[in-house]
DNA sequence: CTGTTAGCGCGTTCAG
DNA sequence: CTGAACGCGCTAACAG
């Protein structure tokens, strides 16, 4: 491996020029800076990020952690991670936690030694479950969902509380008064939100929140969730329901279709998410848009401010309704006319 | 940070001494291992892997180049990818390419940089695109997709060929004569194979292949190619059609009912790849299964054996065709006392 | 079983 | 503007 002592030798210099030369910053004869440059291009010089790594003790890499990539509404965030991390001149360690004591704490021992300069956790129980670690692993830290405070670990979401009003509000002025909760039983850092907002939005209507209307799934396939609730809210009087993500949401659709429930004649369906799957669902999902390229983009640059000491700041993103067809009025449907005005 | 210079110091021992303990391997006193460990614990003591690095002249890491990870397909292989290397020992550098030539370059730049010990390339361009590069590059690679064959790098795969065959006489089996197939710009490398599968399955049974019934999308966005697809099919009288994967053939599914063609009575539709969301459309999609996670685990693991200059080879998985509710008989139908003594 | 020595490749003072 | 010297943290070859 030709290493900048090799390039030193045969341009008559020494290490140290040629190292300067390399990086450009420093004064070096114009000169001699090309010819160097020249001559580490004919010998295929590539430097070492190791030794580099070594002596100026960073990195350069950021860890990404997730509980799970099949997942598809997590892929657009990491394509907005990846994208700024490139463009920030670093490279991404990749790690799968699965939920998985084991691993996740090999996880931790790995991005320890490889000495990362920041972490991104996703829809990861971590730092719920460690609590203290990353305060105390001294690596700035990003969670990318609801999350309780930590010293050291800077947050970047959604609004999951006010979104989550935002479904439930929707189904309340289509006339709906029984309204499920499909939930899930992996992503409590986001879900507890999404359940104060639908409680709070219908309690806000004066409804009274059914507990036998809010169902939460026991399995990681968030689909099968969702298929298998179905009769449940039927049983249960539900007319709506509004559901953790797109996933469950699209499982349910799915049970609707074969036990001969038409949505939304007989069941108004609301996802979150709006994976590219959710427009082509039938019916299309009515959903909660989440910005996930933004909050990818965001959290890596925010990341990337911390690396730096510069000042940063939680970041909260609104979730945008996109009313599709799976959606429609209710058995107390208002006034048409009622609606027009308030739009 | 502590070094093993800091634990030799407090342990009156030798620096070497402290790494040799540290591997396990070589012979060093029970009873100073024990010391030497328990010092380390408490010092707090990480290894540096840039150090290690440096040292060994090898990473424990392997690329893992794709052009997106927003396909609901890949999440699965890197899932296996990501599982084995766990295991093995490895760090996985995530990129995405992007299809984008600058962002290609730095890529390759960045790896050879970390000295990364192998490479892994999904659904990327890439191998095709450079041809050379890999093979110059002197980096185990391993590719996943049908590809042209080069010196150094392996090929892990689903037998495309003759999934494809599979797919298309299950349509023939049903009785169509004018099946479509339904295309993608952006995957040249796997859908060549599975054209060919299409065409010489119609043609083993006499039927002429109607160029005017293969359709190609030109957009990245393979749902809403497969959206956009459904009225020329119609039109073109296509009672069945072959589509190059399951975002495809969602999106033309919706595209079916939006347009009121039932599906599979008028229309017939088979995807590729068995994504989670496949059971889930409406209806059930008929498709043909990819052992994705499967893939995902022989590519790591052959890389490593290729790492580790152990004889490999190239791997082809075979496809399952999965029949579901998307698919029905054609106008041509045979008996069904025919079909369940050929079953 | 253990210590000494010498790199691995690069950045960075400190002198000129 | 350039060179010499040292350190980053660890492994390995060579003595004992």
């Amino acid at each position: 491996m030709v290493s900048i002592y090799d390039i030193a030798r045969t341009a008559n210099v020494s290490p140290s020029t040629v190292s300067r030369a390399l990086q450009g910053n420093s004064r070096v004869g114009t000169a001699t800076v090309a010819r160097i440059i020249a001559i580490a291009h004919e010998l295929g010089y590539v430097p070492s990020s190791a030794a580099r790594n070594l002596s100026t003790q960073r990195s350069q890499t950021i860890a990404l952690i997730l509980s799970t990539i099949s997942d598809p509404s997590v892929g657009s965030v990491v394509e907005g991670i990846e994208r700024q991390a490139a463009t920030a001149g670093y490279d991404i360690m990749l790690a799968m936690s699965r939920n998985d004591l084991g691993r996740e704490q090999q996880i931790v021992a790995s991005a320890r030694q490889r000495r990362v300069d920041g972490i991104i956790l996703i829809a990861s129980q971590m730092a719920a479950r460690y609590h203290q670690l990353f305060d105390d692993l001294h690596i700035p830290t990003v969670v990318i969902s609801e999350q309780e405070l930590q010293n050291n670990v800077l947050v970047v979401r959604t609004d999951d509380y006010s979104s989550a009003q935002l479904a439930t509000n929707h189904l309340l002025d289509l006339g709906h008064i029984r309204i499920g909760y499909l939930g899930v039983h992996d992503r409590p850092a986001s879900q507890k939100p999404r359940v104060a907002g639908y409680y709070d939005a219908l309690t806000a209507r004066g409804i009274t929140p059914d507990p036998e209307l809010v169902l939460i799934g026991n399995r990681a396939d968030h689909l099968a969730n969702g298929y298998a609730a179905a009769p449940a809210f039927a049983q249960r009087g539900a007319t709506a329901v509004f559901c953790y993500n797109d996933s469950s949401a699209i499982g349910l659709l799915s049970a609707c279709r074969q036990h001969n429930i038409s949505v939304p004649d007989q069941m108004s369906v609301v996802g979150f998410d709006d994976i590219d799957m959710a427009q082509y669902s039938t019916p299309p999902l009515t959903t909660l848009r989440q910005p996930r390229l933004a909050i990818g983009e965001a959290a890596l640059q925010t990341l990337v401010l911390r690396i730096n000491n510069k000042t940063t700041e939680n970041l909260t993103f609104p979730g945008e309704l996109i009313i599709r067809k799976s959606t429609g009025p209710g058995p107390n449907k208002p006034e048409p006319k009622a609606m027009q005005q308030l739009g």
